[in-house]
RNA sequence: CGGGAAAUGGCUCAAUUUGGUAGAGCACUUGGUUUGGGACCAAGGGGUUGCAGGUUCAAAUCCUGUUUUCCCGACCA
């Protein structure tokens, strides 16, 4: 019964690495490559991306963003322009040096991320105030040469968006950095049903050559962190080392203000990683490619014809099982996938005129009759996207753990899994001693504070600040 | 990049210790019977053992290098 567990699939309590790949190759999202960290994504899982894509891109054009495509390869002196971004990203990038049989005079970068293509293309086209703001996404895919790679959380090859706007005030990039994250979170809540904590980077771990950098933090399953989105106001530091200026109204030369922000199919890692569980992959309705799977079993065709053109006048995408598999494989098999409703159509229950429909979120079965089910399954897809986040938010905050002192802290550590939220002085001393003591890293400040005491150090607090251990 | 483990048809594994020319289950194809939690019968197709060298009459097996995967660290979306 229900309680079967898929015999390719580890248990979540057994391994949970072992079971996030099994998942991944299980619910055909992935295949390996021939070349490290390069993943295939296969068409269920790209079909989960173009979702994805979809979703965000209208929101981006909705605020006024337009796509554009840079080249993939960055010549060295421009990357060298801004110091602490080469510096940052330097022991990850991979160089081009040949071209055909020659050796090029200048070696190139590939993309790790685009912004000093942005700004060198900003310098030009970047005259008078009436040019601002600049809103520029793109689509694409940028090269970071990791050391260890996991399908979807951490590839040497990554698929993602990255915005990249400019401003005439430093009011105005900042109120984007946080648009932008506040898109983010809509997709991650609504739509991924990932419930998350938005807040800032510290110094240490912000963006190399941001000001600020924004996070939205979610915690897997496991409770380990996953940065899911970052959204960077850069200031005027890019722009001055690029020399991009414009005329203001007045006629006078000013520096604009930069914003970036991203991010990746590593959400699809924590789509599987939050919602997923022993049989599979688990989808929220907002984002699963095919919502229904109906499994036919016997002689039932007529039935069936009349249930899909009935879901497809809803515009509820499905899929039929035809093949001559057994009922019991393709429930699996269904359960594997992750889709959101299994609607089993059956000669047995079509004698008394009813179907069987199968929450993927609960397993939970129920009759109704025939005539019933696509409108049973209307009403109950955003009561699934519901559940599926307030069971996420449950969990998650059943892993938010307080300290005070640094005893607690560490207490917490040794215990359980999960994020800590206590108080900081907002030294980077401290930061690196808890680092070294725990291997939590600081997840994201989420406000100043005047009252308390740091939980490393007990000096005054700044910061009410949240740690975890991350993927 | 450091430490550990592994790599044999699509998958899981056997043969490796003791070198003798690769086998099973599942999956796949065809035909048939089936269908309410991973069906059955029959007939088929598919690998020279991750890759490159070396030792040997002979290498999946021994040696060297290399690539990839997984785990633990350091780095990161």
């Amino acid at each position: 019964m229900n309680e079967k567990k898929n015999e390719k699939i580890t248990s979540r309590e057994v391994d949970f690495a072992k079971w996030y790949t099994d998942v991944c190759k299980a619910a055909d999202l992935v295949d390996y490559s021939s070349v490290k960290g390069s993943m295939i994504i296969r068409p269920y899982g790209y079909a989960i991306w173009e979702n994805i894509v979809a979703i965000l891109d209208k929101k981006f054009k909705e605020t006024g963003h337009q796509n554009v495509q840079m080249p993939m390869f960055i010549p060295e002196s421009l990357f060298n322009i801004e110091k602490e971004h080469v510096e940052g990203f330097a022991p990850e990038v991979a160089w081009v040096t040949q071209g055909g049989k020659e050796e090029l005079e200048e070696r190139m970068i590939v993309r790790p991320t685009s912004e000093v293509l942005f700004c060198e293309h900003f310098k030009k086209i970047i005259k008078s105030y009436r040019d601002l703001p600049l809103l520029y996404n793109q689509w694409c895919t940028i090269v970071r040469w990791e050391k260890e790679t996991r399908p979807f959380l951490r590839s040497r090859e990554i698929l993602w968006q990255e915005g990249h706007t400019m401003h005439a005030t430093a009011e105005e990039a900042k109120e984007e950095t946080l648009r932008m994250l506040g898109v983010y979170r809509d997709l991650q809540e609504n739509f991924l049903a990932i419930p998350v904590i938005v807040g800032k980077k510290t110094e240490k771990e912000k963006f190399a050559g941001a000001e600020a950098s924004y996070t939205i933090e979610a915690m897997m399953w496991d409770g380990i962190a996953l940065q899911n989105g970052t959204s960077h106001y850069f200031g005027n530091g890019f722009a001055k080392a690029f020399g991009i200026q414009f005329l203001n109204k007045n006629n006078e030369l000013e520096t604009p203000y930069q914003t970036s922000w991203g991010v990746t199919t590593r959400m699809i890692g924590s789509i599987i990683m939050v919602h997923g569980d022993d049989h599979g992959l688990v989808l929220p309705p907002n984002i699963a490619p095919t919502k229904v799977a109906i499994i036919p079993i016997g002689e039932v065709e007529e039935t069936v014809d009349s249930l899909t053109k009935e879901l497809s006048e809803k515009e509820i995408s499905y899929m039929v099982d035809r093949t001559d598999k057994s009922p019991g494989f393709k429930f699996a098999e269904a359960e594997v996938k992750g889709y959101p409703i299994r609607l089993e159509v059956g000669k047995r229950d079509l004698e008394n005129g009813e179907v069987t429909i199968v929450r993927r979120d609960t397993l939970e079965k129920q009759k109704v009759a025939k005539e019933k089910a696509v409108s049973t399954i209307l009403e109950l897809l955003p009561v699934i996207q519901k559940e599926m986040l307030e069971r996420a938010r449950v969990r998650r905050d059943s892993m938010i753990y307080e300290a005070s002192t640094y005893e607690e802290f560490l207490d917490h550590t040794r215990k359980h899994n999960g994020f800590i939220k206590t108080r900081w002085c907002g030294d980077e001393a401290c930061e690196l001693k808890i680092k070294e003591d725990t291997t939590y890293k600081s997840r994201c400040i989420i406000r100043e504070v005047e009252d308390g005491k740091c939980v490393c150090c007990g000096k005054d607090a700044k910061y009410e600040i949240y740690f975890g251990k991350q993927y």
